[in-house]
DNA sequence: AACTATTTATAAGA
DNA sequence: TTCTTATAAATAGTT
């Protein structure tokens, strides 16, 4: 009974960039919390599969994945082009290369076996000797995160086949895996990253891949490895 | 004027997996539709860095990202901690792994393969084994089937890749003719696999490199690459 | 795709 | 940060 009203309650606000810090902040972590919500309740109600990643303005991190952000990145980046993929963009530079040049390289792999051996002593030189060689391998070096995860599809997919010729029983299961190359600094990515045309690269994830078992509305991934820089360690071994 | 009331407007709704498919497919379209206007409207109150992504029971797959989805997954992956990947090790070929090592993988893969299909079975013992056994692997506790399903998968196409591209049709069931893969299966190798938690990778973006220009709400990268599972001419060459 | 009656999410204020 | 309150928004059930 104060006064008349406590507050005129909600306004409606300007869709643009907040000027008021602390406002942005509260208002940052409230939304933060209901679009983490909706997502959650998107996957519960709809069987979706979600990875939503937040980055703050300050750089804490949060992330929400069902099953689990890896393995919706994973399948995002399998279904995205394969074009620019490293791998694929430096094959594309090498179209004179012929099928038993594949050969050739595989038995320079073999070779580097030798090379490889003698890398302890020789660094340096020996890598640049291994680049002029494994040219086909090169742009790995070159490659960052996203390429690198595109790699990694790439070559799964292939293996897949050896083990299908190989008349292997092929099982499904969840891929994840992050890349853990370049973690370092070394990398000067010169990124050159031109996402475009895309393909299908289908055939990666069979139907119902993705079945999931778990829906209990609050038992999804919520992650946030911002703040104390957490990163829950998945303790593997 | 027809009768009292229209409807009783909104009704509350159980927090679980809807069983009416088509109020179902609704209820996805609105609530994805809602999820991702507020993802957008997160980004331009607070400036906040999102990628979004989500797949549709039925493998639609739907996008927002923000500079974009790429961007934000890489320096997700970056800040997460590596823990996992013997693929990504045993990948990074510039290092240490020799591609005699690859051999030594693939036998393993064939390994584990069979030693997956038992798992269900036998599980702790399998299991010690295999951690003993594929050290390059095990952090794949999490490696499952399907994972060494896929990278024999993706090396097999990688080759096909390069041969069509030589412009010589290889037949999809002539894998490894000439591959010197599993050549030997030597494993004296014993890498001690140093997957660190990495911390803060940090200087990865340099400051102001999210600076967007762009804030119209509905400016952001929205992207529906699902419905017709279109992701662009799948004409790769 | 539209239309509401309600449920939810939230901007302000404390 | 957390809670409270008045309103703005989102959306379930219909048409």
């Amino acid at each position: 009974m104060s006064s008349g009203k406590k507050s005129q309650g909600r306004q409606k606000i300007e869709m643009k960039k907040m000027s008021n810090e602390s406002n942005l902040q509260v208002t940052f972590s409230k939304r933060r919390s209901g679009l983490f919500k909706k997502a959650s309740e998107l996957c519960t109600l709809c069987g979706a599969y979600i990875a939503l990643i937040v980055f703050s303005p300050s750089d804490k991190v949060f992330s929400f994945g069902h099953p689990d952000v890896e393995t919706i990145i994973d399948r995002y980046l399998s279904q995205v082009p394969p074009q620019n993929n490293g791998i694929w963009q430096f094959i594309d530079a090498h179209r004179s290369v012929k099928l038993h040049k594949l050969n050739v390289m595989l038995t320079q792999i073999n070779d580097a076996q030798g090379i490889e051996r003698k890398r302890e002593n020789e660094q340096s030189d020996l890598r640049k000797k291994k680049e002029a060689q494994f040219w086909w391998a090169c742009p790995i070096e070159g490659m960052n995160r996203v390429q690198l995860q595109l790699l990694k599809n790439a070559l799964l997919d292939l293996k897949k086949r050896i083990a299908e010729h190989a008349g292997m029983v092929v099982n499904q299961g969840t891929p994840t895996q992050t890349l853990p190359f370049f973690v370092g600094n070394d990398s000067s990515s010169n990124m050159p990253i031109e996402h475009q045309s895309n393909h299908q690269q289908a055939s990666i994830f069979p139907a119902g891949f993705f079945q999931n078992p778990m829906l209990q509305p609050h038992l999804f991934g919520f992650n946030n490895i911002g703040g104390d820089g957490g990163h829950g360690p998945s303790g593997c071994y």
